[in-house]
DNA sequence: GTCTCACATTTCGTATACGACATTCGATCC
DNA sequence: GGATCGAATGTCGTATACGAAATGTGAGAC
């Protein structure tokens, strides 16, 4: 017995490995997109790759450079600062929701991510801390319940993702920010929905304020 | 003069013209859709007709059956619920950016949706209603300078579109919607960004206790 | 008459082919 | 020697071709 709807198509299969090769860093920003090359290289023919990049481009991974074919997206801090302004509305909201419908699971979940997400910070694993804060951010999204706030910020976070690993020194890898969630998780099994909610705002503004200038 | 990035590949003008038909209810929920078909009707290959599917189904209006091609997605009580859960986070956040950023012209251009969608409600034009009360978010997006609420929200739009259409009674074609558009704009001009979130909140609330039972 | 199994048909995903456009490079002209 | 124009090349968007998988169909067995 597997999964039922695997990724199993070329086209998706292709997208997802641009995302990842992007969002990691292996296809630097401005790097041009080769079709040929790529399908070559994942021993596809380009027709998957074609449709993939049409999806990136919708997404704003690449940009069209109107001469010949697409390029990486450069890294842009208005698209990251615009995610984190977003962020403090939507964050709160999903705290909230996810606040009523834990589950002795989910808190078992939530806890352990916390755990991990220090001794990361602690150990300084600074890209392993950072998928820890997607894992835990993630996991609020999915006990909201609302499937617009987990499909909206799976993308936004690609897009943070993308710009965290460029640039070092980013928000997410202090033992404050894992205090801070510790906090707000704690809030959200105690119940107290609001004040949770308040702790991820605040939460979001301490994020913002410590992205580097320029 | 034209527009410089004008949609011009078949890809592109194929996915508008799904989505607008999906959007629209001239392809109904459920029912399904035959390339082939839709490539005869487009006068364009199966091709870029299987790329715009392809976009469609990642943004959940189409959804695969896994035995033959893709049906158009039910319309989702869910789905527009999530999004009016979303919407009291999202549009708040949006009028208080936008406030700090009204020009002379948008002040105008937002006068002049309030009037003409006003004038649609008392004509009882709900089609009609409907758009202006999608322009009159969207200039509110737009000025805000976040391009991440631009793009999610546009995105949503054409969900909640689809749905308004479908069921007629709909939040959105009442008067009372146009007057709280009316107040919440004039807080806007009047700089009063805390004020005018409060109130764009409410209209949310409203709006969402406003979406018929089952 | 109904069930079953094989064969035909549909339709999709993907590969390959083609034509258009732009860029590049080289040859010619001054 | 440098500028300019045209041919060669690269690369994309799109069309067409192909193979696989699943559905529809029809004949034969009971």
């Amino acid at each position: 017995m597997r999964a039922l709807t695997q990724n199993k198509t070329l086209l998706d299969q292709t997208y997802e490995a641009l995302l990842e090769a992007i969002c990691t860093g292996s296809i630097k920003a401005g790097e041009r997109l080769n079709q040929d090359e790529i399908a070559a290289r994942l021993s596809v023919s380009r027709q998957p790759v074609n449709s993939a990049i049409a999806m990136l481009k919708a997404q704003r991974f690449v940009n069209d450079t109107g001469r010949r074919g697409v390029v990486v997206a450069p890294i842009d801090r208005t698209i990251f600062e615009s995610i984190y302004t977003f962020r403090t509305a939507v964050e709160p909201l999903a705290v909230r929701l996810a606040t009523g419908r834990l589950t002795r699971d989910a808190i078992t979940l939530g806890r352990d991510v916390i755990e991990r997400g220090k001794r990361q910070v602690q150990a300084g694993e600074r890209s392993a801390a950072l998928r820890c804060d997607i894992e835990f951010h993630n996991l609020i999204y999915t006990l909201s319940g609302n499937l617009i706030i987990s499909d909206t910020m799976s993308l936004n976070w690609r897009h943070l993702q993308r710009a965290m690993i460029e640039v070092l020194n980013v928000p997410g890898a202090t033992l404050r920010v894992w205090k801070e969630h510790d906090e707000i998780f704690r809030s959200m099994v105690e119940g107290d929905a609001e004040g949770a909610a308040a702790m991820m705002h605040a939460h979001m503004i301490n994020a913002t304020l410590q992205i580097p200038e320029e």
